[in-house]
DNA sequence: ATCGGGTCTGTACCATGGTACGGAGTCAAG
DNA sequence: CTTGACTCCGTACCATGGTACAGACCCGAT
């Protein structure tokens, strides 16, 4: 799973080429030395299985809705072992999170009133506007 | 209730005037006509509590995930009567919704492990990276 | 030795959902 | 009848998270 083109570790991470180039420009992925490798010069960088890691980081704290700013701000606190703002930000999101949830499942069930409202009834009022209101 | 200017209207709604004209820009709020009201001519336009209704639409279905062109989209439909295809849509997005609260409680576990992990212990690693694997 | 595909670098462009601003006109109160 | 706040309209700009080139270069296989 070592030395990986940057072709092979965007495949391995399921995004595209660009994505990485583009986290690398942000700052969250780091742009790997192009060692001369044996004699003559080598210009192709090559990935490892630590850049997977990092970059499935991304991935999954993006899921959990942390911008990349903030996905910048843990890696560095990775880096520092700084646990205390580490925890402190995770219980932020947890909070926002927390609202996040809530809010969702409202809405869920305002579509479920929509979708009753316009239920495969003959006739009569499909209030859309409506469908939001509490 | 009645014959608000867009000032009042932006704010009954919670939004900014700019937000008001940016819908009408799209085509989600109609741009009512500037009567002449009297004799001499009037150019301010004036909303009332149609208007009112659907801005609240709007920001409610956002909240429930949907983009403004579904938004728009569901606005045609209410006018039209369309129950068929307005359910399709709401059943759509409720089916998304359901997986995007799925998502969210997996990352909420994540972030509970993460804070978790870094727990203010004397200490040992704060495996940030870590914390979203499964 | 050459060919095809991948890489590198820089810059431009995209969608989404707004936000800001300039300059002119209008409205209501004093 | 002036002043201050608001409106109108057009156009420009913003953040976020990418995506798409173009023009080099490089690398492995044939």
């Amino acid at each position: 799973m070592n030395d990986l083109t940057i072709g092979q570790l965007a495949e391995a991470g399921g995004v595209g080429v660009e994505t990485i180039r583009y986290y690398q420009r942000r700052g969250l992925l780091e742009v790997p030395e192009t060692r001369p490798q044996q004699a003559h010069t080598r210009t192709v960088r090559r990935y490892n299985a630590d850049d997977l890691k990092t970059l499935n980081f991304i991935r999954s704290a993006q899921k959990a809705g942390f911008t990349l700013s903030q996905i910048e701000e843990l890696l560095e606190l990775d880096a520092s072992q700084d646990r205390r703002r580490a925890r402190e930000i995770a219980e932020e999101r947890l909070a926002a999170l927390d609202a996040e949830i809530t809010a969702l499942q409202r809405a869920r069930q305002s579509l479920i009133k929509l979708s009753d409202a316009c239920a495969e009834a003959p006739a009569g009022p499909c209030p859309i506007l409506a469908a939001f209101d509490h």
